[in-house]
RNA sequence: GGGCGCGUAGCUCAGUUGGUUAGAGCGCUACGUUGACAUCGUAGAGGUCACAGGUUCGAAUCCUGUCGCGCCCA
């Protein structure tokens, strides 16, 4: 019984039980068979796995709010929709945070072991890794959590398996000793992408290094060539100037480099030079790489720390010095003085001693970009290192050519361009991590040197026959996993059925951070693996911001926590509020200070839900309404005006998620229900649900109130899932109709051009804005709405007074008049103009101030010149007669006769007033 | 240095291919307990659409420049 629901939203109360009725009702799961013997057709969304140690945030929030809207919209229209739910195990975080756990017990995993450490942090995502998809579950994801996935479980990983041997036997990876991305913290090697480039306002400090006097007149023909880095010391000495930021490694310095073509310093080259504080000496070597345009045009080359400076170790033979140890301190290469020391008081101990000796040119500030580790923020120490590579351009060139040929296309479309730019110079991708969590690489190595890259664990070397192999110590980069989460989670590469069902998926929704990360490898391993894309549509949303428009985040406490939003407001008010929010290519900012003011829009709506459908409820009772058919004879004005209204609202609707504009939607189905619905048909339909109204007429309003709520429940489904999911339970159906089992398959609305009625909504248009003019006449004049009035109505559209008339219990109800009649009026009153022309006047003898009136009708008729002047002026030009379009100058033209009209009879009417 | 984006009501932001009397939510003001809802209703105040040029019959919307802000890549 209808009667039972509480006069206030409670959202505990029916949330977590709807959630499970859904859920054990089957309506996440979808079976291959769906799309291979029933032939639907599938939409599929993978999650993007949030990192199995996280909790639920607000920016999961967003992430999975949009994919559930999209999923349960998709869902309705009937197709196989498949949302594929998982975590991913996160390498160097998930261990940063069990070796920090150790730590606080005094422990390391060095002390544990590489297999006891493994198996610790396997238990704690045991225990607490399923955690985040819980939370999920809370703001109503309706994910197919029959196919939770985890990147690191063993189907998974025989994915990554046959990924890696795959590309290594096509010779797309290669290991090789180059310049690396190294946390001195985690001591791993990152890829580019893990390497964050912070501005940072560092300094630029020039170095001297002295010049033998074998090499004095060379210097001194350079120096007159005009080679600013070349100068005298007070001695008589040469010298030549260099620029650092990292001080530090010129300990590891090998050469100088200039440009070959840079005149200036072609004397120089071949020449050697003191390397300060070493006693070592190096060349002076000529490299296109030096650009003689920045600085004095001569560069320190340090080819174990640099990665360009390794480049042009390569090419032009200087030697390589590593000066540094893993956790970036001097080592035994560096000269004893700086040893042991740790690479920032190295920095300063260098500069110190060459300040020592006068070797110090003074320096500049210098804004640069310097790299941090994004896992742990420690700066990035540049480093040679032998590692394993994927050779990308290979990769790219689908990739590229996807989205250059629309095959991929993003929302915005912006993002177009970046991800190709990133395609068109893509590096090669450092995939080894010197981590124990992940995917171990599939490589042994054999005394006898052989390397082995097997499908399957090898027990001895197929070259030598010796038993004696060793695994390659290091684990994959997490995102080789992740890049080929849209087909390992159907179980690739085994044929599969989910295969052959799911794959490819269709949108992929995340954040604009991780379009390289995650986003463009999974596009280029799905066409290199399944000849196709993963998906077609990439959906990329905002980022969530405080209200200083300051990313959310764990270290600046500035977060707000989903499930205490659920637990306060419900999931459908953190829903709607974001979705509401949701404009293509914006940001979403919630006010973290003010959590009850950043969701009240979400609360107040869903509340409003919650009451229409209460009322209603109440109103129609439980008896079976009539099919629409059956009424269709007896449908009032009202009735056929919001049944149009709710096919605009569908049509609206299912275009804006179509585009992904969803706030649009969200925007759109609210101004429908609350400003449509509930301000104007619910009031409209009230005195026609009582007892004592005519039969015929009571039906009609009973069948189209409960279509109308049910065609608006289902519209409102996706952003609101279960407040519109309980009222829609609880409707009364037509006898002996099919009843979906739940709204959540309940088919989305469409619409046929017959459902548009504009006649009916332009009279409805003049009926609103004649209840709105009295309403604010009666403001105007403080007539409260206890008091009743009458009102005169003349002209306007054919019929306008008459459809007034039969109307006239809601024109008392909503303009609180109970006195209409026809006529123009006389005497004093309140007077007015309608749009449609239609005069209206309230006899307001006593209350009225004849001035005031006259007043206020002058600052209207000025107001409406004013408007219509500016449309003459339009029309008054040839050129835009002759130039805009047809519809424009005609709708300029009905305005402008349309405002005279409303102009003159005010004009008249004030003249009246006169008199 | 290169690339991308932003500057519209007190606040947070919409405004799709140039054509409306420029909108929403929150906040604010006034009035209101008419049996769905005070998490509400009614009405209202509030904007020279950053600035300066230009294109156009017509610019918040397109182009150029200036100022301010943010992000990405080197």
């Amino acid at each position: 019984m209808s009667k039972e629901l509480a006069p206030r939203l409670d959202p505990r109360a029916i949330e977590p039980a709807r959630y499970k009725a859904w859920q054990d009702g089957g309506h996440f799961h979808v079976p291959a068979s769906a799309v291979l013997e029933d032939g639907r057709e599938p939409y599929v969304i993978v999650i993007p796995p949030p990192n199995v140690t996280a909790a639920l945030h607000m920016g999961h929030g967003l992430n999975n709010t949009v994919q559930d809207v999209l999923i349960r919209w998709r869902r309705m229209q009937g197709r196989a929709a498949l949302w594929v739910p998982g975590t991913d195990h996160a390498g160097i975080a998930t261990q940063n945070v069990v070796e920090r756990r150790l730590a606080e017990a005094g422990h390391t995993r060095q002390e544990l072991g590489r297999e006891a450490f493994v198996e610790q942090v396997w238990d704690f995502v045991g225990t607490t890794g399923g955690t985040i998809l819980e939370q999920l579950k809370a703001i109503g994801a309706s994910c197919d959590w029959e196919r939770t996935r985890f990147t690191l479980d063993d189907d998974l990983a025989q994915a990554v398996r046959e990924v890696f041997v795959s590309l290594y036997e096509k010779d797309l990876i290669y290991r090789g000793e180059y310049i690396i991305n190294w946390c001195p913290r985690c001591l791993t090697a990152l890829s580019n992408e893990e390497a964050e480039g912070e501005e940072t306002d560092g300094r630029l400090w020039h170095l001297r290094y002295p010049i033998p006097e074998a090499s004095w007149t060379a210097a001194k023909t350079a120096s007159e060539a005009g080679a600013e880095a070349i100068g005298q010391f007070e001695d008589g000495g040469w010298y030549l100037t260099v620029s650092t930021t990292r001080p530090e490694t010129m300990l590891g310095d090998t050469g100088v480099a200039v440009h070959p073509s840079d005149d200036r310093y072609k004397a120089l080259v071949g020449a050697n030079v003191e390397l300060p504080l070493t006693g070592r000496l190096i060349p002076v070597v000529a490299d296109r790489h030096v650009d003689p345009e920045f600085g004095s045009g001569m560069v320190k080359v340090t080819p174990a720390h640099d990665k360009n400076d390794f480049e042009i170790a390569g090419r032009t033979g200087l030697d390589i010095l590593d000066v540094m140890s893993p956790d970036a301190h001097m080592t035994d290469s560096a000269p004893e003085a700086f040893r042991g020391m740790e690479r920032f008081a190295a920095r300063k101990a260098v500069l110190a001693a060459l300040d020592a000796e006068g070797l110090r040119a003074g320096e500049d500030v210098h804004s640069h970009a310097v790299p941090h580790c994004y896992r742990c923020g420690t700066v990035v120490e540049p480093r040679l290192s032998e590692q394993w590579f994927v050779s990308m351009k290979p990769l790219a060139e689908p990739a590229l050519a996807a989205s250059r040929d629309g095959t991929i296309n993003f929302t915005p479309p912006h993002w177009k361009r970046v991800y190709e730019h990133w395609m068109e110079n893509i590096q090669d991708w450092c995939i080894s991590r010197q981590l124990w969590w992940g995917h171990r690489i599939p490589v042994w190595y054999c005394d006898c040197g052989e390397e082995i890259v097997a499908r399957e664990d090898p027990t001895e070397c197929p070259k030598c026959g010796g038993s004696s192999l060793q695994q390659d110590p290091d684990v994959l980069d997490t995102w080789f996993s992740s890049q080929l989460w849209p087909f390992s989670v159907f179980g690739w590469p085994n044929e599969t059925d989910d295969m052959q069902a799911f794959y490819p998926g269709h949108t992929m929704v995340t954040a604009p951070e991780i379009l390289f990360f995650w986003v463009a490898r999974m596009i280029m391993m799905g066409y290199e693996f399944q000849g196709e894309a993963p998906f077609t549509e990439v959906y990329l949303h905002g980022t969530v911001r405080d209200i200083k428009g300051r990313k959310m985040s764990k270290s600046l406490g500035n977060g707000i926590d989903p499930l205490e939003v659920v637990e306060e407001f419900g999931a459908d008010a953190m829903r709607f509020t974001i979705v509401s929010q949701c404009a293509v290519g914006t940001d979403i900012s919630l006010d973290h200070e003010n959590v009850e003011a950043a969701f009240a829009n979400g609360r107040n709506f869903a509340n409003k839900i919650w009451n229409a459908g209460r009322f209603a409820l109440m109103s129609v009772g439980d008896a079976p309404i009539r099919s629409l058919d059956e009424v269709q004879a007896d449908l009032g004005e009202e009735d056929r005006w919001i049944l149009s209204r709710l096919a605009a609202a569908t049509d609206d609707a299912t275009e804006g998620l179509e585009r992904f504009r969803l706030h649009e939607v969200a925007d759109g189905l609210y101004h429908f229900f609350w400003g449509e619905i509930c301000d104007w048909y619910l009031e409209l339909v009230k005195s026609r649900l009582g007892s004592d109204s005519d039969e015929a007429d009571r039906e009609a309003a009973r069948t189209t109130l409960v279509t109308v709520l049910d065609g608006a429940f289902r519209l409102l489904h996706p952003i609101v899932p279960f407040v519109t999911a309980e009222l829609w339970s609880r409707l009364p159906w037509p006898e002996g109709a099919d009843r979906p089992e739940d709204l959540i398959i309940a088919p989305w609305p469409t619409t046929a051009d017959a459902d548009r009625d504009e006649a009916v909504e332009s009279d409805m248009a003049g009926f609103q804005s004649l209840v709105t003019e009295v309403r604010r006449l009666r403001k105007e004049y403080g007539v409260g709405e206890g008091q009743r009035i009458a009102l005169m109505v003349h002209g306007g559209p054919t019929g306008f007074f008459e459809s007034l008339s039969v109307r006239a219990a809601a024109v008392e109800q909503l303009a609180r008049v109970n006195r209409l009649e026809a006529g123009s009026g006389s005497g004093v009153g309140a007077n007015a103009v309608l749009s449609n022309g239609a005069e209206l006047f309230v006899p307001l003898e006593g209350v009225i101030d004849v001035e005031r009136e006259r007043g206020r009708m002058e600052n209207e008729i000025g107001r409406l010149a004013g408007v219509l002047a500016g449309v003459e002026k339009r029309l008054a030009n040839e050129k835009f007669v002759a130039n805009a379009p047809e519809d424009v100058v005609n709708t300029a033209r009905d305005n402008a006769r349309q405002l005279q009209d409303q102009v003159q009879k005010l004009r008249d009417k004030l003249v009246e007033l006169g008199d």
